[in-house]
DNA sequence: CCACTTGAGTGGACCGTACCAGTTATCCTG
DNA sequence: CAGGATAACTGGTACGGTCCACTCAAGTGG
């Protein structure tokens, strides 16, 4: 019988202790012990249990089959789309990818940046504004920030190169998940510029949040140039 | 006091109140009844009314502020990478989807509609052409083509309701996986006339595959207006 | 007048219980 | 031995309660 304590609520614990059994010790189509007996092992009520599973579940990892039992999820996300940097993306398309580091600079997160990446208000953030180009010519201008708290001197570092090799290599932070949202919008004057369209050319917007253990290490917005890029992504039921 | 009763769960119930109350009352940012004012409004548990406020948080619908309340979310349309129809993809978001069919045709699949769907070349498919509305408002304008020898006579049912629906129920045929290619463009000048923008204003296009029992079952170009349509996707890792 | 305290109201985390619904293996019965 | 009833599981829904953490505005003291 095991203990969860500590200032992290109980239900997320758990679901990190199931995870773990999942990552080392079950394979997929395994069942995990049933919902009862993980609340006498972990002396928490069926509610917190239900709670943990499902954010499992949520995931993808677990799935859950009525009257029969939680079991190791099949297959492992279908949906999923890849956490790869700009210069793995381009690479992957066969591109060759360059970087011009427009401006970097130390800043303060305000308040929505500090949201989005888990730091107090007004904490220090490297900014980096850049523009990627592939096979030479501009493909997409980025304007990213990374909190500082938990990547000290990333602004000493070299920032021409892909952000995300550092993060793994320098700071053992790979990342590994994430959230993106994805819009289109016409571009700017000053955008139109840069990336050298017409303005008023349509543009697609990513706006991603990477973890990297899940904590957030990164939040990038980018415009892309509709003409020159475009995504493909598999669908997963319901 | 309201009652929920029925055969369906008493969260769900709520969680189709809520979602028509911010579709119909509530604009972006305004709050949402507390918890423990909607539990003795339809006599249920707070259990039961976190559950279904969980499911619209997750969906984008709603958004939680601790110590404070929860107001309805300030974004636009943000859907998540579902395999879902038109149809279940707005009613998720609390919006009224309708449909106007502008053409529905029996015709000959060309070569790359045939590789597309996995049938002979010159083989009968049905192409509709559909303008999607949301809130009575246009939303997409969409051209889909079905395998005629998979979908018998699919030309002769009520092609205005959701087709997904039809080939679930009629056809037993439930689409349960695909492949999409997204990019952005700007409006062409008949498009923006259907859509009701201006001309060059940025459109989001998905070109979707969608499967059954590993067939292809459809074929699909949709255009969403950009400025009423986002996505929200997660990244896993490389 | 501003800063501070305070308290009511909010969502967040838990607990324990109860009953329902689907699954499965076992144990009867024909 | 095959088949069906059954009982012991599983997860699903729902109830009630308790305490905590956070927000925000009203009230208070300097």
């Amino acid at each position: 019988m095991e203990q969860l304590v500590g200032p992290e609520p109980k239900y997320r614990q758990l679901q990190a202790v199931l995870a773990d059994l999942v990552a080392s010790e079950l394979g997929p189509g395994e069942r995990v012990p049933s919902e009862r007996a993980l609340m006498t092992r972990f002396r928490v009520s069926r509610a917190t249990v239900r709670h943990a599973i499902d954010a499992l579940e949520r995931d993808g990892v677990l799935e859950r089959r009525h009257g029969s039992g939680t079991y190791v999820a099949e297959r492992r996300v279908t949906s999923r789309l890849h956490l790869a940097s700009f210069s793995e993306d381009m690479a992957r398309r066969g591109l060759d990818p360059s970087t011009r580091l427009l401006a970097a600079a130390r800043v303060e997160a305000d308040d929505a940046l500090a949201a989005a990446l888990a730091v107090a208000p007004g904490g220090p953030l490297a900014r980096l504004e850049r523009l990627r180009c592939a096979d030479g010519r501009p493909m997409a201008y980025e304007v990213g920030c990374y909190p500082l708290a938990r990547l000290p001197d990333l602004l000493e570092e070299d920032l021409t190169g892909s952000v995300y090799e550092l993060l793994r290599q320098r700071y053992r932070r790979p990342p590994d998940g994430g959230e993106q949202l994805l819009w289109a919008e016409p571009a700017s004057p000053r955008l139109a510029r840069r990336l050298e369209v017409d303005a008023g050319a349509p543009l697609l917007v990513f706006q991603r949040t990477a973890l990297s253990r899940g904590e957030p290490i990164e939040h990038t917005t980018s415009w892309y140039r509709a003409d020159r890029y475009r995504i493909s992504m598999e669908l997963g039921p319901g």
